[in-house]
DNA sequence: TATTGTATAATTGTATACACTATTGTATGC
DNA sequence: GCATACAATAGTGTATACAATTATACAATA
């Protein structure tokens, strides 16, 4: 089989496989035969395999101690783990990236780029539209990891939240006494301790928000009981 | 070949390229060619490449456009950076492990576990058995590991050592304004703070003390220029 | 001499065959 | 009917062959 334009056959099937199990197109615990798999998306069994490890290996399944790959399960113990693991990496790129903007040459540049953002944000908060609200929180997240210059942290970051991804199908995020407008604030007050190049108040704001999040999380997965 | 034991030939070829790569018996940059690697460990290509490809999603290697794989640099930004998922992570895990322990059972016995291992940390710093004070750290940091209930957070700490594991190689870890002693010191004012259930404390203490080691890290490795 | 082109060798990417292990199904004895 | 042994099946682990890509050496040309 041909190798898809610029990425290896390998990180096309990862990518596909990942997806799956995101959308939950295998189900938790299902298991995965490599054959199927290997005829489903055209592949042989070898970058197959290879791909299935690196599935392995960032949690999204699990190997029996017989060889057999199943679908990595759901349960509120692994939601509430990765959230505290959440907590503190993002904690530590708003740290990190509060001191390298704060000394960054185009500085202000980028200080505009943010609060751009949140005025986008609070406009797309304050006539309802969620989607958008959620999507410039994304991009204000992708700001700070860009600047944050630590490629270890965004990493593992990455890897976090592709698990996390796979909740978001299950659990609603919605808490009556919690208004649209709130993570916006949460936002806000991050961003004025970034412009005050408060990096330790950035950090301890960011985790905060993070935690709110997993407040409601953890409330709507209780019945997963696990 | 025969599967070893319990291990699969992954597994065991995975940690025996990792430790060649540590002990700098595979070079910084230098090219890793499969087919050598191949005879070398006496296993086929196929179980090897894996072995590699994991080793290359945990940065111990890396691969060229060109697809050859390449031992990893080192450089003072990139033990930096792992140096501050390390604070957060030792931070975490301390604040967890301090709640669990809290809660369990068998509270008062696994105090006295780290207690005794306390005991025998400042016998060996005041003796000036260095490798035992090491050792015994490494102990400590384990049971808080055991008692934090994080795999995830565990596992990616796990990684990150193996990482850091190659400046030791480089660096001297020694301050002469740094007494023997402090390190002990340190892990008892945590201590202390995980036998009073102060799980924000333990947190902060252990990120200090993490911190702490950093600096002279930093300072051994900044020839490296990086 | 420097530069480019081309043939050849080295190396990686993928497919496939075979060996090994676990699981399931089936028949037989109690 | 139930347990157990054994055969058949399904699935994974590894080795190897072959295809595709990249590096190297060397000659031809400017």
């Amino acid at each position: 089989m041909m190798a898809n334009k610029k990425n290896s056959t390998i990180d096309t099937v990862y990518e596909a496989i990942k997806e799956k199990i995101i959308e939950m197109a295998y189900e938790p615990n299902e298991h995965l035969i490599e054959e199927v798999l290997s005829t489903e998306f055209e592949v042989s069994r070898t970058p197959l395999r290879q791909a299935l490890y690196r599935l392995e290996l960032e949690g999204l399944v699990y190997k029996k101690t017989t060889g057999r790959i199943h679908v990595a399960a759901l349960s509120s113990k692994e939601a509430e783990e990765i959230f505290y693991v959440r907590e503190i990496l993002e904690g530590l790129i708003a740290r990190l990236a509060t001191i390298h903007i704060a000394a960054d040459a185009s500085k202000e540049e980028i200080l505009h780029q943010l609060q751009d953002i949140m005025l986008l944000m609070r406009n797309a908060a304050e006539s309802g539209r969620q989607a958008d609200v959620v999507r410039y929180g994304n991009e204000f997240h992708n700001i700070l990891e860009t600047h944050s210059e630590n490629q270890t942290a965004v990493h593992m970051l990455r890897q976090i939240k592709s698990r996390l991804a796979r909740y978001r199908r299950v659990g609603v995020y919605k808490d009556p006494d919690y208004p649209a407008t709130k993570p916006v604030d949460e936002h806000e007050e991050i961003l004025q301790l970034v412009v005050a190049g408060d990096a330790e108040g950035a950090e301890v704001a960011m985790r905060a928000h993070i935690m709110r999040s997993l407040q409601n999380t953890i409330q709507a997965l209780s019945y997963l009981r696990g």
